[in-house]
DNA sequence: TTGCTTGCAAATGATTTGCACTGCT
DNA sequence: AGCAGTGCAAATCATTTGCAAGCAA
């Protein structure tokens, strides 16, 4: 998810607002979190979230994630793969799926059209509301071989 | 799954050319696991298994699911829950998908029409082809309320 | 027989937590 | 001052693995 100058800010606002919405202070380890994750060109683990930024210390960044996945801020992807994912929430960034490597684990974005989207969501709806279920929100996932692992 | 006689032998038969492919027997333990999956009304975890048929070991039972995962006939879900939820492969069921209860963590599945899967299949092929991505095969999860839940 | 399977106990490894210290507000 | 946040080390807990004994081909 890159964002330019602009949007970074935005998205600082946001966060902090977030934040402060739980009682929780946007701190400097955090902002450093939020500033890798914001590079970051996906889904993330934690080592690689470690090695984008040597600053940060395991411990607190599990601790810092869970805070941001509380504030809506961070979403959590837990596929087969060793580590779980950590990218910023849809709502700071924009509604898209996964396309995951099932060679090497990595996992990227991709968004579909509006169109298909829109149909998509009333298939959900139809369905869920026959088995009694009220949907949230949906994650589409698609398993194969990345670029770099096909070749 | 719920499946009736005649689908459970061919099941059994199923699982049996699958394992002997990889040189794996068909154990009396492998089929107390098949069929515990078989009676299951949708993915089921660990400690579920274990609850449905106490003759099931810890060990035994996930090495089984490992060696029947590597033989196609078992698929393993990972969500945020602590335990990974496991199912009949859609190859020896139905495509389906699955509604995830974002409360109590249980899953059940849900299919769609055809006309609806062939209209995704083609998205999906476009979406991928426009990264490099080979796609093997697609997973859809509605997050939410389970009925339960939702009370 | 041959070596895949199994149960039990011990090991592994990602993630979590206890605690004392730091630094916001 | 008062309490949320941080780093480090120790603890958790689902899952995996070593090993000796059991069982299918």
């Amino acid at each position: 998810m890159d964002l330019g100058v602009r949007a970074r800010r935005d998205l600082d606002d946001d966060v902090q607002t977030r934040l402060a919405e739980g009682e929780h202070r946007y701190t400097s380890g955090r902002r450093s979190l939020v500033d890798a994750l914001a590079r970051a060109d996906g889904p993330v683990t934690l080592p690689a979230l470690l090695a984008m930024d040597p600053t940060l210390v395991v411990s607190s960044t599990y601790r810092n994630l869970a805070v941001l996945v509380e504030a809506g801020v961070v979403r959590r992807l837990v596929h087969g793969a060793d580590h779980a994912h950590y990218e910023l929430a849809e709502e700071l960034t924009r509604h898209h799926h996964h396309l995951i490597c099932e060679s090497c684990g990595s996992v990227s974005d991709v968004t579909f059209d509006d169109r298909v989207e829109r149909t998509l969501g009333k298939t959900f709806q139809r369905v869920a509301d026959e088995a009694g279920f009220v949907p949230h929100h949906h994650a589409i996932d698609l398993f194969g071989r990345c670029r770099v692992c096909a070749a």
